[in-house]
DNA sequence: CCGTATTCAAATGTCAGACATTTAAATGTC
DNA sequence: GACATTTAAATGTCTGACATTTGAATACGG
């Protein structure tokens, strides 16, 4: 005899789920003030404390900020792409340590979604992404460590993603991209490596001046090569990952 | 004189701030237990409504859940894929309609993804995978609305995520396929374009078993086109919008 | 009349203590 | 040993208060 299946939320839950609702509905547009907590308070019937435990979460959602003092109190925000992508790349960054993403998979991820959007950065690329490419390689063929190899791949990768001048494909793929740094930083990169995967990007931006996809999309499935070749050596050469 | 440019944020800011960067650490684990509100509140030197206002924040990223009763308290969450696709849809979601996106830019970064997961289904699909591309173009098929025949649409682009075989993948362009949808749903599809798409799809699928990616790539630009010639078409036969 | 200082009011942020509810373990009973 | 009861620990909620911040109204002096 199931006595209530439903399972009774939290009052507090149930208020930030209705309000969240009525943000997304649009009936709170962005810049709309909130009443204040006494008032929720009241509407809800409830305590304060548990109107404000529904707003902190909501909150927590970027979806509102609070203000204090006279004309303060709690806004719908305008829900920005720097916003979203950064709670994007927190969240994708804890999935992939919390799954123990293998490198394969992440690095076939990565590169599909950096051919899409190489595929548009050839046809909607300005002068100034070319110039960004090409200082992150500048930094890349500098003398670095590890970590700055990988900090000026990432830009480079970046730029790409901005060449495409496309916001929606930006705020995915800077997501995906940054929350595989970690990742990324695991590989050691020796001279000689180095030198093959600089010599593919400058291929990259080449092709991608000239307006050649085709050709974009090869050199990415070299560099995808590349880079496998270069993890699995890794591997071998320190021998097979012991549990534990 | 700026006395404070430090801006000194909420208690239960910080206190939410603190757990999460030990959460994102490793310092806790998944499954691991929290102090109880009271011991954490004595940490933290403050009353247990503030502590209880931080640990809502934290559920709010779904990076606790919390339980009631004898051996209850908050736990660290495993973050699952699934619940990550389902924040990162109602974010995206909230994101596109916030932002007034324009329709060509939304298509062009659905099928820039779909285009990189097509390159990898190709290679990786399975027999199931092909068979839900065969059920979703049959609901296509058969006699629907417009709404329907939208579902039955992401269902296809679904199915070809999911063929790709690669979570992080499908992770990054479920949600972005799905937050699309109340766009795509501002389509009017009449019969005879629906047979073309239909027709596209049914290559599609054809090319993926075949393993023919510049088969599938090329197909996809054809669709592309088409759907934004509809686009545009059911644009100059409503005239141009007007403000207000 | 204008500019400055003071006061005020409204709102969020925090605290303390209490009670309600849930849950599993400990205990008691047959 | 199986079942019912009690109990303890934890979250969920309420109440009322005070602290702090901030813009606006007000008072004052020139």
């Amino acid at each position: 005899m199931p006595p209530d299946q439903t399972a009774p939320k939290p009052l507090s839950t149930d208020i930030s789920d209705r309000l969240a609702a009525r943000i997304a509905d649009g009936d709170l547009m962005a810049g709309d003030r909130l009443p204040s907590e006494a008032e929720l308070a009241a509407q809800f019937d409830c305590s304060r404390a548990t109107v404000r435990e529904a707003l902190k979460r909501l909150a927590a959602k970027n979806l509102i900020r609070t203000a204090r003092g006279h004309s303060g109190g709690a806004f719908v925000n305008n829900l920005t792409y720097a916003a979203a992508v950064e709670a994007h790349v927190a969240t994708s960054t804890l999935l992939l340590s919390m799954n123990a993403v293998d490198f394969q998979t992440a690095v076939e991820a990565r590169f599909a979604l950096e051919r899409a959007c190489a595929h548009l950065a050839v046809t909607h690329h300005e002068a100034s992404d070319l110039r960004a490419m090409k200082t992150a390689i500048n930094r890349l063929a500098s003398k670095c460590n590890d970590e700055q190899f990988c900090a000026a791949d990432v830009s480079f990768h970046r730029a790409l993603v901005d060449a495409a001048h496309n916001p929606i494909l930006s705020y995915q793929l800077a997501g995906a991209v940054e929350a595989m740094q970690p990742l990324m930083n695991m590989i050691t990169y020796p001279e000689r490596d180095r030198e093959v995967i600089i010599r593919l990007y400058r291929r990259i931006a080449g092709a991608v001046m000239a307006r050649d996809a085709a050709e974009v999309r090869h050199i990415m499935d070299e560099l995808e090569a590349v880079i496998l070749d270069l993890f699995q050596r890794r591997q071998s050469r320190r021998g097979p990952v012991k549990p534990g």
